[in-house]
RNA sequence: GUCUUGUUAGCUCAGCUGGUAGAGCACGUCACUUUUAAUGAUGUGGCCGAUGGUUCGAAUCCAUCACAGGACACCA
C-alpha cells in the first residue's frame, strides 16, 4: 500500500536519478550559517547599495521549497525555515555547468528541503532575496504537498497529520509557539514567587483528587492495577504535610470520559499549593499571573475572543449567590429556598433531577443563568459546601466554603480554595463518597487512607489552585477547540478493512 | 450517548429532478533570465469512504457501518 501513489512513484524515480547522477537525495552535509529571519534582518541595508546587491556578502540558508516559479533560464523559489520565508533567485548561468537544466529543473520540486549559497540582492519588484551561486538538495520529499493556495483545511487531515498542518499553516505554528511560551512563563512566574516545581506519580494505586473515571493499566511485576492520575492534588498536599510550603506541578491528567471542543482524555494543568495562605491570596496571585502573562506575551488587555472582547483590566469578584441575581437575573427571594428554585427552574423548562440539595440547586442556577454571561474575568466566591467537597468551610458561615472559580469568556478557567486540613472531616467526606460509590456513582471519590494518615500528622493551613492550561491557551490564542491547542489531539484510530482482509 | 452535516483526483472544491465524472492548483511535456497563487500551450491522473438494497441503469435514492465536523447530553 505504501508508495503506490503515482505522484510518489514519480518522486521516488527522481530521487533515484539524483542518486545515479551523484547527488545524495538525503544529504547529511548541511553547511547552513544563518537562519532566514537573521538573513532578512542583517541585509535590510542592501537597498542603499549600488545595484541593490552586495556580491561580497556570502550566506548559506536552508529550508523547504514552498513555491517554485520556473521561467526558462531563471527561476524564483520560496524556501521556508522555522524563522521565516525567503525568495531565492536561481539563474542558469550562475550555477555549475548543466546543473540548472539537468538537476534543478528536472529533479528538484516543491516540498524538497534545499540549501542555497549566495549573496543578498533586491529584485525589480523590491523583494529582498538571495541570488544563488550554489544549490544543494538536503532532503527529497517523495510525498507531494497540498495545494499552495488553499493549503490543507480538512480538520481530520490537520489533526491526524499535524506535521502537514505545521508545514502548510504558519498560524498553527504560531499557536503552538504561544502555548510553549505560556507554559514556560507559568513555570518562571511560580519559581520567581519561591514555588518549588515537583513531579508526583502519574500512575496511582488509588485514583483521587477529583471526581472522574480513570484509565486503568496493569503493573505486571506487582500484579496490581494502576490508575493514570485524574489529578495530582492528594500527592501535592502530602508534600505540604512534609514541610514544603509552596509547590507546583505542570503536567498531564487523564480522564476516561467524553471528548468535545473543551475535553481531551489527556490534558495539561498546573496545580499549586501554598501554605499559610488563603483563597484570598490566591485571587491576588491569579491577577498578578495574568498580568505577567499578558505583559510577556505582548497581548492587548482588551483581548478579542471570537465575537467577544474580554477586558483584562476588569477583574471582578462576586459571591455565587449574589451572582445568581445580579448576573443571572434570578429573583433574590428564589435563590435561598429549595422549593422556589425547583419551581423557578421548572418554569424555565429546565428539568431538575430529584433529590438535589440546596447547594446543588444553587449550582444548577449558576450553570444555567450565570456562567455563560461572565465574559470579563470574574472570581465567583463563597461556594455552597455541598458542591465543594475538598474545600474548607468559612469560619463565618459553615454553609459556604472558602473557594472561588475564575470565569473568563463564559468558561471556567481556574478552581481554587483554602484546603480542608481537618483529618476527621476529610475522613467523613471520603466515607460519604464511598457510600455514593456503593450506591452506583462510579465517579465518586475513593477512600485514600494514606492521605488521611498524612493529614493526621498536620497540614498547615494551605490554599491550592488548579488552572487548565489547554483552556487558558485557547483563550490567549483565540482558538475555540481544544484540538487546536494540542499538537496531537486524541483521534479514533482508522481501521483499514482492506488491510485486515489482506492479512 | 442523541441529533445533524460531511466523506468525489495528491490538495481545495463543482457535479440539479438517477444515464458509469469535472474545474483550479499540483504533476508530465514544450516555451519563457526579475517572478509574487508567475504566464501561455498541451497532456496524464478517480473502486465518487465501505458494504448491501431499489433500478434496465446509482457519485446521485434507501439501509447499515466507519471516520470527521457541529450542536446537545454527560463530565459537580
Amino acid at each position: 500500500m505504501a508508495f503506490e501513489n503515482k505522484y510518489v512513484q514519480q518522486r521516488i524515480e527522481k530521487a533515484q536519478l539524483l542518486k545515479e547522477a551523484g547527488f545524495n537525495p538525503y544529504s547529511n552535509d548541511s553547511q547552513r550559517n544563518t537562519t532566514i529571519e537573521k538573513y532578512l534582518n542583517v541585509n535590510e541595508d542592501i537597498e542603499n547599495k549600488e545595484n541593490k546587491r552586495d556580491e561580497n556578502r556570502h550566506y548559506i540558508v536552508s529550508g523547504r521549497i514552498k513555491l517554485l516559479r520556473i521561467m526558462g533560464k531563471a527561476s524564483f523559489v520560496k524556501i521556508e525555515d522555522e524563522s521565516g520565508m525567503l525568495q531565492v533567485y536561481v539563474a542558469r548561468d550562475n550555477l555549475p555547468q548543466d546543473f540548472y537544466n539537468t538537476i534543478f529543473k528536472k529533479h528538484i520540486e516543491v516540498g524538497d528541503i534545499i540549501e542555497v549559497e549566495g549573496y543578498p540582492f533586491i529584485t525589480g519588484k523590491g523583494e529582498l532575496s538571495i541570488h544563488a551561486t550554489a544549490l544543494k538538495l538536503l532532503t527529497k520529499a517523495i510525498a507531494p504537498l497540498p495545494e499552495k493556495f488553499h493549503g490543507v483545511t480538512d480538520k481530520e487531515i490537520r489533526y491526524r497529520k499535524r506535521y502537514l498542518d505545521l508545514i502548510m499553516n504558519a498560524e498553527v505554528r504560531k499557536t503552538f509557539q504561544t502555548r510553549s511560551k505560556v507554559i514556560s512563563l507559568t513555570r518562571r512566574f511560580f519559581e520567581d514567587k519561591g514555588f518549588l516545581e515537583v513531579e508526583t506519580p502519574m500512575m496511582h494505586p488509588i485514583p483521587g483528587g477529583a471526581n472522574a473515571k480513570p484509565f486503568v493499566t496493569h503493573h505486571n511485576a506487582l500484579s496490581i492495577d494502576r490508575y493514570l492520575r485524574i489529578a495530582p492534588e492528594l500527592y501535592l498536599k502530602r508534600l505540604i504535610v512534609g514541610g514544603f510550603e509552596a509547590v507546583f506541578e505542570i503536567n498531564r491528567n487523564f480522564r476516561n470520559e467524553g471528548m468535545d471542543a473543551t475535553h481531551n482524555p489527556e490534558f495539561t494543568s498546573i496545580e499549586f499549593y501554598w501554605a499559610y495562605k488563603t483563597y484570598k491570596d490566591l485571587i491576588e496571585i491569579t491577577k498578578e499571573y495574568f498580568q505577567y502573562l499578558f505583559e510577556h506575551l505582548d497581548l492587548p488587555s482588551r483581548l478579542p475572543y471570537g465575537e467577544l472582547e474580554v477586558n483584562f483590566n476588569n477583574f471582578m469578584e462576586i459571591p455565587l449567590i449574589e451572582s445568581l441575581t445580579s448576573v443571572g437575573g434570578v429573583p433574590a427571594e428564589v435563590t435561598n429556598d429549595k422549593e422556589k428554585i425547583i419551581n423557578f427552574l421548572k418554569s424555565k423548562n429546565i428539568t431538575v433531577k430529584p433529590k438535589l440539595n440546596l447547594g446543588q440547586l444553587q449550582g444548577e442556577l449558576f450553570d444555567e443563568f450565570v456562567e455563560e454571561k461572565l465574559i470579563d474575568p470574574t472570581f465567583i466566591t463563597e461556594y455552597p459546601v455541598e458542591i465543594s467537597p475538598l474545600a474548607r468551610r468559612s469560619d463565618d458561615n459553615p454553609a459556604i466554603t472558602e473557594r472561588f472559580e475564575l470565569f473568563i469568556a463564559g468558561r471556567e478557567i481556574a478552581n481554587a480554595f483554602s484546603e480542608l486540613n481537618d483529618p476527621i472531616d476529610q475522613y467523613e467526606r471520603f466515607k460519604g463518597q464511598v457510600d455514593a460509590k456503593d450506591a452506583g456513582d462510579d465517579e465518586a471519590h475513593e477512600m485514600d487512607e494514606d492521605f488521611i494518615d498524612a493529614l493526621s500528622y498536620g497540614m498547615a493551613p494551605t490554599a491550592g489552585q488548579g488552572i487548565g492550561i489547554d483552556r487558558l491557551v485557547m483563550l490567549l490564542t483565540n482558538e475555540h477547540s481544544i484540538r487546536d491547542v494540542l499538537l496531537f489531539p486524541a483521534m479514533k484510530p482508522i481501521s483499514n478493512e482492506k488491510e485486515e482482509e489482506e492479512k
